[in-house]
This record gives C-alpha cells, sequence and structure tokens, in this order.
DNA sequence: AACAACGCCAACCGCAAAGAA
DNA sequence: ATTCTTTGCGGTTGGCGTTGT
C-alpha cells in the first residue's frame, strides 16, 4: 500500500514508511515533542522531510489513534456533521475522538459517498439528487400530456396505453422513494416537489379510479427491498429522517402480498396510493417494520398488524373508500 | 490458473492560513 | 507592512489486496 520508495530531488525518502522509521519517530516524538517538525527529521535521523515525519505522526503513529471499522454511531455523526460543514474533515474528525481527518475523508470517498448516491441522495448537499429527479414540473407536464393520451387511446386502445402505464407507474415508484426519504417532507413546510409528487401520485389514482379498463396501474414494490437493504447497512440515515411526522405516511397492510399507504399533510387530503409486489418471490411488506421504523414513525407502525395480512391502523383505513379495496385492482400490468 | 477490474487507504501535493522575523 | 517559514487542510494519487471473469 502506499506509495514506492523513492527519493525526491533532494535526497529525501519519500513513500511507505518503515517499522524502523516509525519506530524512530515515535522515540524521538516521546521524547522530546514535536515543537519543529522541520527540524526534526534531522534530530529523529530520519531521511524524510518533516512533512512526511508530521503526517505520518498525525494520521497514524499518535498513540491516541483509534483503528478499525467505524462504528454506526460514528457513521451517523459524520454524516450529520458533513450534512453540514460538508468536506470539513478536520471539524468532522475533531468531533471523533482518535480518528483523523483523513481516515474520516478516506470512509467518506469509500463507502459513505457511494451510499449516498445509490440512495438516490446527492452527497454534498444530502437532498435527494436533483439530476435524477430535476424537472419534475416537466414530468408532471409530460405525465399529464400521457394521461391525456392514454385518454384518446382509451376509445381506441392500442397497446401503448400498457407502455404508458408502465411509465407513468416507473416515475410514480421514483417520486414515491423521494418523497418518503426527504427530510423536507417531514416538516410543515410544504416543498413545491411534494405537491409535484403528490399531484402526480393522485394522477395515477385518479386514473385508476376513472379507467375503465381493468388493467391495474399498481405500483410493484420490489424495488424498495434492494434500498431497504441498503437501509439496514446504514443505521445513520435514519436521523436524516429522523423529523418526520407520525402522521404523514398512513400504511396499512392488506394482506400478504401487498400493502398500501396514503399521505396526508396537514389540510391537504391526498389519494390513496397502492402498492403491491405479486411478483416478487418476497412478499414487499415483510419489511414494512424495518420501513416505518427507519423513518421514524414507530408510532404509526405501532397500528399495523405487519404479518398477520389483516387490516388495521384506524388512522389509515378511515381515508380509504370502500371502493378502492376491492381486490381486482391488485392485478399487476402484465 | 491467469488476468482484469475494482476497492481501499497511506501518503503525496499544492494551496491557504497562521505565526515569526 | 512585508516577507518568509511553518503548519493545517483538502484533493488526489498509486500500489497492494480482493473479487470477478
Amino acid at each position: 500500500m502506499g506509495r514506492s520508495p523513492i527519493s525526491d530531488d533532494s535526497g529525501l525518502k519519500k513513500g511507505p514508511w518503515t517499522p524502523d522509521e516509525d519506530e524512530k519517530l515515535v522515540n524521538y516524538v516521546q521524547k522530546h515533542g514535536h515543537s519543529s517538525w522541520r527540524a526534526l527529521p534531522k534530530l529523529a535521523g530520519l531521511n524524510r522531510c518533516g512533512k512526511s515525519c508530521r503526517l505520518r505522526w498525525t494520521n497514524y503513529l499518535r498513540p491516541d489513534i483509534k483503528r478499525g471499522r467505524f462504528s454506526p454511531d460514528e457513521e451517523q455523526t459524520i454524516l450529520n456533521l458533513h450534512s453540514v460543514l460538508g468536506n470539513k474533515w478536520s471539524t468532522i474528525a475533531n468531533q471523533l475522538p482518535g480518528r483523523t481527518d483523513n481516515e474520516i475523508k478516506n470512509f467518506w470517498n469509500t463507502h459513505l459517498k457511494k451510499k449516498l448516491i445509490q440512495m438516490g441522495f446527492d452527497p454534498m448537499t444530502h437532498r435527494p439528487r436533483t439530476d435524477i429527479f430535476s424537472g419534475l414540473s416537466q414530468l408532471m407536464s409530460l405525465s399529464s400530456n400521457l394521461r391525456g393520451f392514454v385518454d384518446l387511446q382509451q376509445q381506441f386502445p392500442i397497446d401503448q396505453e400498457h407502455t404508458i402505464l408502465k411509465l407513468q407507474t416507473e416515475m410514480a415508484k421514483l417520486q414515491l422513494f423521494q418523497y418518503l426519504l426527504q427530510p423536507s417532507s417531514m416538516s410543515n413546510n410544504v416543498n413545491p416537489n411534494d405537491f409535484d409528487t403528490l399531484s402526480l401520485l393522485n394522477s395515477i389514482a385518479s386514473f385508476k379510479e376513472t379507467s375503465n379498463n381493468t388493467t391495474s396501474n399498481n405500483l410493484d414494490l420490489g424495488f424498495l427491498g434492494s434500498y431497504l437493504q441498503d437501509f439496514h447497512s446504514l443505521p445513520s440515515l435514519k436521523t436524516l429522517n429522523s423529523n418526520m411526522e407520525p402522521s404523514s405516511v398512513f400504511p396499512q397492510n392488506l394482506d400478504d402480498n401487498h400493502f398500501k399507504f396514503s399521505t396526508q399533510r396537514e389540510n391537504l387530503p391526498v389519494s390513496p396510493i397502492w402498492l403491491s409486489d405479486p411478483s416478487s418471490t418476497t412478499p414487499a411488506h415483510v419489511n414494512d417494520d424495518l420501513i416505518f421504523n427507519q423513518y421514524g414513525i414507530e408510532d404509526v407502525n405501532s397500528n399495523i398488524t405487519s404479518s398477520s395480512g389483516q387490516e388495521s391502523g384506524a388512522s389509515a383505513s378511515a381515508a380509504w373508500p370502500d371502493h378502492l379495496l376491492d381486490d381486482s385492482i391488485f392485478s399487476d400490468i402484465p
């Protein structure tokens, strides 16, 4: 690991440190301290520049360095601080005793950053990535256009309809997931994007109600599974969403293969969103406890019969029109 | 078994800030 | 006030180890 042992123009050694060099440096610093890094190498008998000695000491040889894997708590602290401070590694390191800025920086670049990206978050802003979800208004417009197109095609049904429904469904899935993850969605301030998302979902839900076509546009929940697996390994994300209002999401189990949840913010009622996973080998709702626990809304979850398949959750069921509970809507898109 | 691709992380580089002369 | 030196910081590199083909 590290660099090959080379020397610079001044003849000073560069690259990986040998155990012998480490010993010399440690012995010297323990006896004399490091008042002058520039003078230290010569005094310690090292053919290194002062900067190299300082780096080796602060990042590796210091006795208070904690080595090994980052704990979940440390990971969470890094995420929290990074969301506020950005790449201020030294400041972040000050809050993690025994960890160096270099170590935290490496951990961020090799693990946390990738995880956030994988989750659809911008690693710099800790917000859902705008490159993926940008132009939601345009998507809405597109959706509306597609909807109009579908309405038109209903009179003259063609195969394209399913394609369009699929497209709408995929869009809704992404946006719904974004909505659930979005920290701002847990505050009282309504983010314009929320309206967009909810409107789109409403659009789909109302389409279900008005459409004479028996084809369902249920949302395949299988996609959540992979995200959830990531959540398990990234418990720190809990804090990103810990402010979610318990009343924001109303989940409701229907049977072993389906569950649904609706959303409501203040006085803004939202049509139910249907979620099903009839094709997945793993019933999507198996993880519903985890889903909602991850978002810190255990209060809501406690109202749910998580695996019995029975309906539960009084606050949720009250919002559901009876005609939408018809099992026929759970047929999947061909 | 051999090779390629990828992940990891120690160490380097260059710039900026702080301190000393 | 200016210049020089030292230290701190964040970005990047490159080589080893691991995993995949």
